[in-house]
This record gives C-alpha cells, structure tokens and sequence, in this order.
DNA sequence: ACATTACGGTTGTTTTTGCAACAGAAAAGA
DNA sequence: TCTTTTCTGTTGCAAAAACAACCGTAATGT
C-alpha cells in the first residue's frame, strides 16, 4: 500500500520526467511501468533543507522534479560560493556515482519548497532482462546526456585556461564560429553574461572587444559577431561591416 | 578470414584493454569474447596521420593501444593550440558518442605510429542478451569512467574560473585539503606544474603564495601545505610551521 | 509621453599579472 | 666530491585586468 501510494504520488511528476534528456523518447506509461525497476524514490524537501550534504555518496541520478536547488561549496575559511543552480528537470549527482569518487565534495540545498527523484545508480546501469523494453533507451540517454556535458565542460575549461582576454574571446569567438559553420554568427549571451561565462570584467572584456575590432579581428554589433581576416586582402578595414 | 585474422592481430593488445578503466574487473579471456558483440575494429596510424578530423562523426569509443596522440584545435586564424596527449591505454571519442553532438571539433593526430581500437558507441551500450556476461559491466566502468571525469573537469572549472591567482589558489587547496580530509596535506604538482594546472604564471604565483603565507593564512614546505586559522588564537603567526 | 531600467561602451586609477632574468638550495648525476 | 640540472623564490618592469564611475541609447513599463 505504501509503495503504491508513492508510485501514485510519482504519476504527478512523470511529465516532467518525459522532457527530461534521461526519458527522451519514452512515454509516460513506459517511464512509469520501469519506476520501480530503476530503484526510484520521490523525496520532498522544505526551502532551505540540504538535499545532499559534503561527504555524502548517494550512489543514485537525481531528477529535480519541483522547485530549485543550489550545488554550493564553503571553501576552508568558510566562503561559500554557490557553483550552479539546478531547475525543475535537471538531474545531478550522476559524476558521484562511480564508487571510487569519494564523496560529494559540495552541498546541495533547496533555495524554495522541492521534490526530487532518487534513481539507483546499480539498478540503471544493469539492464533487467527483459521486463522493461526501455532501458536500454535509458542507459543510452543518460550516456549521451552526460557525454554531453563533458564535451561542454572541456569547451569551456579550452576558452577559461587562456591567459588573457582577448585569448579567451578568441577560442570562445572561434568555436562558436566553427559550431554555426560561419563567420558570421549570433551567441546566445549578452555581453554581462559573455563576460560571466569567461569569468573575466565586463567593461575589460568591451575594451578588448573594441581593441580587436579597431585592429579588423572582428565586427560585431549585439550579439552578431562576423571574424573576418586580418590579411585585410579587400579594404584597410574601413569599411561598414554592419549598418545598423 | 580476414575477420579471423584482424582479431588475432587484436589479441595482442588485449593485455592493454584489460588494464583500461572500461574493462576493470574483466579478464583477457572475456575481452577476447567480447570484442567482436562490442564491433571492436582496430586501425593503424603513421606519425602524422590523422585518426580523427574536425567535424567527424566517428559514433566510436576509442582506446589507444600503441603510440600516442594529440588532441588539438586550429581557430579561426589558424593558430594551433595541444589539448591534450593521449598516451597508450587511454581512451578518447566518448564526449561525441550522442548523435547530436554535432560532430568532433578537434583534431586527434598521432604523434608517433599508433594503435587504436574503435568501439562501436551503439553496440557497447545496446547490451545483447546473454552472449556476453560482462556487457553489463563494461557500461558501468564506461559511465564510471565517464562520469568520473566530468568530476574532476567540474572541480577544476570550479577552480579556474576563480579571478585572481589568489583566489585560484585558496580554492585548490581548500579542496585538495577536504579531498584528504586534513588541513595538513601533500599536492601532486611541483610549482611548474601547479601553475599549469591553474593557468597562471609559475613566478605570480610563487608571489602571491608567499603573500598568503606572510598574512598568516597558510604554510607550505615543498609541496606539503597546511591551511591556518588566519584569526590567530594562538601565536602571532610567528611560530615556524615547517622546521626542515 | 515620460520615467525607469537594462545594456554596452568609455575612461581613469589601482592592482594584479605576465614576463624575464637571476640567485640560492636541493637533487641528480658523473 | 664536484658538476650539472631542477626547483623555488625574488625582483623590476611593462602590460593587462579589475574596479568603479559615468554616459548615451535602446528597451520597457506606466
């Protein structure tokens, strides 16, 4: 009875787990015939409750099915510094599951009233024989989804190990440029946010944005960005590459 | 044939698989069976060669066997720039296994004649009936492996993004220091290397270290450190940390 | 239409960093 | 033991970045 009034209680998030890159490609009553199977457990937490604590090894892949959390870290002289927010939909604790990571090296706390599912880590990764079709799907999505991420977080690491500025903005420019398949390209950040993402000075990274248009690296204006070549092979560099 | 023959030629370099995170626990014997249910293929490279290209889908996870590689990237402007080396038994591709990746966006070239084993992305995770007992297996040292990684490409993010060295530093070791639960701990790197680690200057960040450890917030001898309480309860931070 | 806010660029100042070169100590090698 | 190399700290200087404050414009809201 209990178990079944939690699976009950579950039905009210699957549809948030269909749009999650986990269940992509699943339907509903699929994702809630295989609950059981892959160990899930829905867990409720007041604003402000730790979801998960340093030191802590779940051994599970959490789905944030309500609410909003926040994946801070307290440094040994106790500054804290909040890492990322997770949303409704997102799923954390996945780098945590392999047995030798030692422990969550951060905290994770509910910044308002949330629901998360618990997904046995054991239990995903062994396919059960035949009884859910679905799983395999499922190893594959997560595999992917967290291949995805590791391809982002080795972008990203690319652009912030440059020494300055303007080599930030470089490999960022350029990714971006090869991603779009053109020189000609928009970026999804503003330049507050862009400075955010490298972690360096909005108004430097403007200079420096400035400096390289000045010597004909680049236009841009908003977030359109055009890399040109420097060789300079048509005019010095004077003329309007965006008229407004 | 030919079949017979390519994985009598990969016999040789299943004592290299059987020491690879993706095989742990699995023994030669297994390997060997297996090989072909995970649609192994082995290739050859000259020094020089190209074993991936930007843009390549290869839908592969790749484990070198022999040799060594360069991970690289060419910008906008052609600079190059070294990612990474791939040595022997170190494996590759597994960020671009998900279909929308959107294709490789480095170069991998072999720096020496080389060796690789191609795993098919899809084969490994679709786990067959019963043919192979350890399939089950080797997805989980795959996510471990995988996930692991994301781990520590997270933390180091986490330290890199930090602005000055200053604060790079304290939380390195503020992490190094939980990681072996200790304020008193030894770091894997030389000066030089931490510096790389860090992106900073080697001699900046020799400064700045000095600078924490005149203000009485840490001490260090080589490469053992100890993290103060900078508040001072009990000597005027006078008293030697280190005697030799 | 007007006020308010968000955004991007500009500038001056201070601080930090990178760079380069050097020196002493320790480690490794002959 | 003596030499050579590696490692770390030090310093001066030039370059770069952070910081802070301000401005004009565009977007938004009332």
């Amino acid at each position: 009875m209990f178990l079944q009034q939690k699976r009950a209680f579950m039905k009210e998030y699957i549809s948030v787990l269909k749009q999650t890159r986990m269940f992509a490609g699943i339907g509903e009553e699929e994702i809630s015939a295989m609950l059981s199977c892959l160990g899930a457990k829905l867990c409720h937490y007041k604003k402000g409750e730790y979801v998960l604590r340093q030191g802590d090894r779940p051994g599970a892949i959490v789905i944030l099915v309500r609410g909003s959390l926040h994946i801070q870290k307290d440094d040994y002289w106790g500054n804290r510094s909040i890492l990322s927010q997770i949303a409704a939909g997102e799923m954390f604790g996945e780098a945590y599951a392999a047995p030798e990571s030692g422990g969550l090296r951060n905290d994770v706390v509910a910044v308002e009233d949330s629901s998360a599912i618990f997904f046995d880590v054991h239990r995903v990764l062994t396919t059960c024989s035949s009884a859910c079709r679905f799983h395999t799907a499922v190893v594959q999505n997560l595999f992917f989804s967290i291949s995805e991420k590791n391809r982002k977080l080795v972008q990203k690491l690319g652009h912030m190990s440059r020494r300055s500025t303007r080599e930030k903005l470089i490999s960022y420019l350029s990714e971006e440029a090869k991603k779009q398949n053109s020189p000609y390209f928009s970026i999804p950040f503003n330049r507050q946010q862009l400075a955010d993402f490298l972690s360096v000075d909005r108004s430097a990274m403007s200079r420096e944005l400035c400096r390289m248009r000045e010597e004909g690296l680049l236009a841009f204006e908003k977030n359109r960005f055009h890399l040109l070549n420097p060789q300079g092979q048509s005019g010095a560099g004077n003329e309007r590459r965006f008229s407004g």
